[in-house]
DNA sequence: CAGAGGTATTCCATATAGGAAATTCGTAAT
DNA sequence: ATTACGAATTTCCTATATGGAATACCTCTG
């Protein structure tokens, strides 16, 4: 490993040397890098002490090189390119872009709001790989340690974790919630009230049993409660129940609108004021400024 | 072409990000580098200006890469080992050396003193390529122009040449100059006098016809002259006149020891103290400090 | 031999990198 | 919460090295 003594020479000399190579004469190299004549030939000494060669002899006109020079310009062109593409900011193009992205939503944006995006995505980044992950305890995790690149949360959830250093954040949409029964439920029938509501059974979902959702905080707040009857994990699971027993549970909108469509449940609004639910999408400083993730991150519309 | 640039940015920026990359530390980083830690850390931020981008954020322990900066981990690595080669002093193993050589060697050492060298050289570095040419005129001329590797003079030939500037010159060996005539020829039953060799017709070789070898040197010193009947290009054919006529020429010892076994020719002194001819290698500059070149020198012995 | 065209050298001002120490930052522990 | 600790950053200062102007020095040419 040579970085100690590499950190020893100075590099620059060598750009010296190839524009040296390039015009084999002092001055108009100093002309090609906007230096003195006297500069590029104190270099030019420093060069040769560095490599223990002449590496330029006088002629009449201009320098002619070494052999040990004519060696090391055939090395050293295509290394220069390579150390200027180093430093050369980046480019991001989809078409040629062939990351691993790997991206937890909960359930409902998952399939609500980002499956026209996926194809999107899809469409203008043919050999992109995308590991779509269900939202659990543990993402924000995975976020930080970078196993994950994004994470969508409703911001009910977030704990206070997005306080996270080098943690980004950019607020999604907001979705107001609903409450779900069962079609022909006994009280559509009835006036739909905050106690109509709370007489019902109702179904926790995922990670909310822990009474840290929106609703249960709205609640709190007006020192009341509901009954947790059934937990599921998923809201999937969760209308299916609420389609075959007198439970309810409380959903955002979108959800609500796409499991009237496949489930027999209908929408009830929430009988008190809570606040819309917003998702915000979350994603680790490291990748803050890479154009790739910049680009995926520009498809979580607000 | 970015050599303009390039000379704006320090290179060494980029040897320091390579330590950090590796170590993923500023205080081992440093420690790699024999740095305090404060040089290394605003390496960092030159770096981060030098980028645009924050390559590394905080963390625990030590710190996380960006995704730009393991980008970079992937180009730089095998950047700076070419680097790295590019000072190293250069190594020469004649088995794997495949340059080509020119030489232009007068025809007596050509053919006597060079021709076991020339096998144990082929011997050694079987993938060179050697190139023989006899000496003429524009010899020196084409060694300046960095057209032929190797020259071999005598030394009553240099015609002041030798202090051209950027030629490197080793002196060889020596060699007494010695006069040959045809077997039976009529002065060998005489006393061999300096004017009975002046009484005989001379033959004259190649570029010696402008009187300038040493025997017409060490002549006209004496307020004498020889009578050069014939003009010949080359030592054979020299020896071939001679064997057939009363005319004798003067020949490096060498080169008659080898004639007497091939012609009917025999060998006188030479009758008045000449200086022995030498013979010199000369060589560009440019090549002075080539370990090729020194390898291929050190098989002309003194 | 003078002059042109080039390179090396001298001298000097200045920018810059590096070190020591103070400071801030982020995390873990009490 | 508060504290403590490890680590990175910032501040301040100095020594070094780099670059420029002028000059000296080569080497070939007319």
């Amino acid at each position: 490993m040579p970085i100690q003594e590499l950190s020893r020479i100075n590099l620059n000399l060598l750009v010296c040397l190839q524009a040296l190579l390039e015009e084999r004469s002092v001055t108009r190299a100093s002309e090609r890098l906007n230096l003195s004549q006297s500069a590029v030939s104190k270099s030019l000494a420093r060069l040769r002490e560095l490599i223990g060669d002449p590496l330029f002899t006088r002629a009449a006109h201009g320098l002619i090189p070494t052999s040990r020079a004519l060696s090391i310009q055939e090395q050293l062109k295509p290394v220069l390119d390579e150390l200027w593409k180093v430093v050369q900011p980046q480019v991001f193009d989809p078409l040629y872009c062939d990351r691993h992205f790997t991206i937890a939503l909960p359930e409902t944006a998952n399939h609500l709001k980002f499956q026209n995006s996926l194809a999107d995505i899809l469409k203008s980044a043919p050999h992109i790989k995308i590991k779509l992950m269900h939202l659990n305890l543990k993402s924000l995790e995975e976020l930080a340690a970078g196993k994950v690149d994004l994470v969508a949360l409703p911001d009910d959830l977030d704990c206070g974790q997005h306080r996270i250093s080098g943690i980004h954040r950019k607020r999604l949409y907001k979705d107001k919630l609903v409450c779900v029964v069962r079609n022909n439920h006994p009280c559509l029938e009835q006036p739909w009230t905050l106690e109509a509501c709370l007489a019902l059974g109702h179904i926790g979902i995922g990670a909310v049993t822990d009474r840290v959702s929106i609703t249960d905080q709205t609640l709190a707040k007006l020192g009341l409660d509901r009954d947790i009857v059934v937990a599921v994990g998923d809201f999937h699971s969760a209308t299916q129940v609420c389609e075959g027993t007198d439970l309810m549970f409380v959903s955002s909108g979108n959800w609500a609108d796409y499991a009237e469509e496949l489930y027999a449940v209908t929408t009830l609004p929430m009988p008190i004021t809570v606040e819309p639910i917003a998702y915000d999408l979350y994603w680790h400083e490291m990748n803050h400024q890479d154009l790739a993730h910049q680009w995926l991150r520009s498809y979580f519309k607000v």
